[in-house]
DNA sequence: TGTACATCAGTGAACGCGCGTTCACTGATGTAC
DNA sequence: TGTACATCAGTGAACGCGCGTTCACTGATGTAC
């Protein structure tokens, strides 16, 4: 099936895309850098996203989809085994991983200046903050859904700017900071304030 | 004095350099742009500024050194009169202003992949976090020193995720997220968590 | 007070380069009859 | 099974444009004697 080829080559593109963001930047994120990096022509390239647009239109939508799928699959299930350590290791995991902390900070600047971009990024978190204000819920089935939302709005604030502070971007991670921050974002899962003793 | 005139001129492309980073990004930061922003022709620019990484250079610099500057009239004084409440309003208060948020984002992007700008940066969240760790200390005389890190630290982090999630970028600042924030902030610089019922 | 000179402020044209976009093209693959 | 045709994959050249940088220049301002 021709699909199938054409899809191949349409993911081995962003591939190639989110290689050039992750080392280049957004500004260095050119068409030519892109084919060459997909070891394409450039022409080819514009075959399957005819606009620079375009291209960055279907990176970003790749980028915030995998990641919702990510969190779907560690924020779902029944309240027996919704455990708030679980996430939030998993969380902190993903972000040692430098390189995606990296793609998003790109993305938090396109969405800066790109009206398009913004939507696509606002909507994301919107939804992310869904899943995070449900997983608490199912922790803490007493507070009211205004009041989970509002947990969920600052876990994601901690969590996002945890990334900057632990990626070498801002600083680097440590043993000491890492193990409050856990700490805090345990207490913002589940509201056991007094878990926090030092 | 001609060394006035010229730092006026110098403050006031710095000026225009801010605006423009501000409104098209650093992608959208050219010589000619900010030129025009600052009513003068591109020569005179590079007049001052021989060539585009001394201007970015110079801009981030200020920009970084007035956010110490500001930091530190909040965070100084006496254990009496450090005041955590205070503090907190004042940084949150900073963030309402969408502008720096922005000006912010670029930079954490500029870091990501310009070596010069990310020691720049990194030197910069180095004394933050040392500031913040000094005032909880006066807060809290009884934490040793790592601990009082690693709660600078962790405060940091939420605040600047916390400008990203009230900026308009992420998402938009909200009562319910605003109150819950500024418990949770509270509680990592005074370190009250009994301070936390709902 | 006047003159010569150095320094600073500001202008304007030109350069080579990489960029996104357009377009005419060739070859491969699938489809209809 | 064979042929004609449409669709898809991939090539290559050219375009106009904005970019950072270079450079020779003019006019204003300060300084030394």
């Amino acid at each position: 099936m021709s699909t199938t080829k054409g899809e191949l080559r349409r993911a081995a593109i962003l591939d190639a895309a989110e290689k050039t963001l992750l080392h280049h930047g957004h500004a260095g994120l050119s068409l030519r850098a892109v084919a060459t990096a997909a070891s394409i022509r450039l022409g080819h390239l514009q075959h399957y996203f005819p606009s620079r647009s375009r291209l960055v239109e279907a990176l970003l939508d790749r980028v915030l989809r995998r990641s919702l799928q990510r969190l779907a699959q560690h924020t779902e299930g029944t309240p027996h085994d919704a455990d708030p350590a679980t996430l939030v290791e998993t969380l902190l995991a993903e972000q040692h991983d430098a390189t995606l902390v990296r793609v998003f900070v790109e993305i938090w600047a396109l969405a800066a200046s790109d009206r398009e971009a913004a939507t696509a990024v606002r909507g994301f978190y919107r939804t992310y903050t869904e899943m995070v204000a449900d997983h608490i819920g199912r922790l803490c089935p007493y507070l009211t859904p205004r009041s989970r939302w509002a947990r969920a709005h600052v876990f994601i604030a901690l969590l996002e700017g945890a990334a900057l502070m632990r990626s070498g971007i801002a600083a680097d991670a440590t043993e000491a900071g890492d193990a409050h921050l856990r700490r805090t974002a345990l207490v913002l899962l589940s509201g056991r304030y007094g878990d926090l003793p030092e």
